[in-house]
RNA sequence: GGGCCGUUAGCUCAGCUGGUAGAGCAGGGGACUCUUAAUCCCAAGGUCGAAGGUUCGAUCCCUUCACGGCCCA
């Protein structure tokens, strides 16, 4: 081809030629007909620095994923990585399934809501926090291995781990116990971790982890007995906890203190892969108690380097039972918890026409991505974070 | 919400104890026919985040605001 043509760094151009190689030896094409399909109208960014202010990373993500192959990389594992967690759960006969994002009540856990308005209908309705309580009315339906992934929304600001818009993994499933949730989060993330990266190990926030299964299993009260913070009278914890230089200035139960010993220092030891098991019944109102002790639920958390990665229970099947439970949070906010979760009759009735035994996790999907990309900061894991207008 | 830090050319960054700004890359023009970010030459490119203030003079000092980051709540 001797024809001169007018090329920019950014043009889009297609090309037909055959295979051939440069002097030195570098595959090349010998091109025959070329033709611009798309002319680039404004300079790249750096073609050696790339884009680096994290500002316009996130509100020109486009150039972002243009420029740094990273980028493109942490998405491409993230895709995978859900591919792989639906091929996992239909495999094992769960139904894909999806709920309401407006709801007139919100419920299913510890968040401030987005309130919106429907104007047909005339009422607030609130963005949904969880997808718990509907999942669980499928299970009383009979559907009885249900999911769902989908985008929650809490109204709130963002940190390295917390974004006011973000995706949820949550499962149910009948005659199955929280015992039973350890062996199939641990086989599945597993099973993610060979399919996005073809290893189990990974580097993630200064620590290289094995995320093969099965996990590290730890009784809440011993992690917290290790720490010398099984402690349960409040005084005590407290000036435990601020012999420590926790402030505990905004903890006004029993319950607040434990979250927060959990949260400031047994979380962060938690490095390798752990199932931490059996929580105090304040912090649970939807958990099933175990059998030995009623102050106690069957209930886990789970942790990779210092992280925590999602939640499960045993669920309350008796209408009763989580009548009772909700008229305790309603005690908790009285005795001036934060965070608390509201009554919600409809709930209860369904419950009463009678739910199997059934075991229920969440999985933050936006962690997950962040753990097996190696990314500190949940916005590089979001392909549009939030920003305020730009001025 | 509080504390600290940042904002200079399209991008990545310099800019001294105050004297109205520089480089590389990209983009434009020309030469070169040489590949693996980076060949050479030339020209161009900035309301130094915004608004006030101090000063003979402000990118630099002060105040407020905007946007962003980190830490705390």
């Amino acid at each position: 081809m001797t024809e001169k043509v007018d090329l920019d760094l950014g043009d889009i151009v297609g090309v037909s030629g055959h295979p051939a190689k440069s002097r030195r030896g570098e595959p090349s094409l010998q091109v025959t007909e070329l033709e611009l399909l798309a002319k680039i109208r404004v300079p790249l960014p750096d073609t050696f620095h790339g884009l680096s202010d994290v500002e316009q990373r996130y509100r020109r993500r486009y150039l972002d994923l243009l420029m740094n192959e990273d980028t493109r990389r942490a998405f491409e594992i993230r895709t995978r990585a859900v591919t792989e967690i639906r091929r996992y759960l239909d495999e094992e006969g769960f139904l894909e399934v999806e709920t309401p994002v407006l709801q007139p009540r919100y419920g299913g856990g510890f968040a401030t809501p987005f309130l919106t308005h429907y104007n047909e209908l005339g009422q607030d309705m609130y963005l949904r926090i969880a997808t718990e309580l509907y999942l669980k009315r499928l299970i009383v339906g009979g559907l009885e291995r249900v999911y769902e992934i989908g985008k929650d929304f809490r109204n709130e600001g963002f940190s390295y781990k917390n974004s006011p818009e973000f995706t949820m993994l949550e499962w149910y499933e009948a005659y199955a116990s929280y015992e039973d949730a350890m062996v199939r989060i641990e086989t599945l993330l597993e099973r993610v971790a060979r399919a996005t990266l073809g290893t189990t190990r990974v580097e993630f926030r200064g620590h290289e982890v094995d995320l093969k299964a099965p996990w590290r299993r730890l009784k809440l009260a011993d992690a917290l007995a290790e720490q010398g913070l099984w402690l349960r009278d409040a005084g005590e914890l407290r000036a435990a906890l601020d012999e420590r230089g926790v402030d505990t200035s905004h903890d006004h139960t029993w319950a607040q203190l434990a979250d927060h010993a959990l949260g400031s220092i047994v979380e962060p030891s938690l490095v390798e892969p752990t199932i931490l098991y059996d929580y105090p019944i304040e912090l649970s109102p939807f958990a099933r108690t175990t059998d030995e002790d009623p102050a106690i639920v069957e209930r886990f958390e789970y942790f990779v380097a210092g992280f925590e990665l999602g939640n499960a229970y045993s669920e309350i099947n008796d209408a009763e039972e989580q009548a009772r439970r909700f008229r305790e949070q309603l005690a908790e906010k009285e005795a001036g918890a934060a965070e608390f979760v509201e009554d919600d009759p409809d709930y209860v009735e369904a419950l009463s026409y009678g739910m199997p035994p059934t075991a229920g996790l969440g999985l933050g999907i936006d962690r997950l991505a962040m753990l097996l990309a190696g990314r500190e900061t949940i916005r590089d894991v979001i392909l549009f974070p939030a920003l305020r207008a730009r001025p």
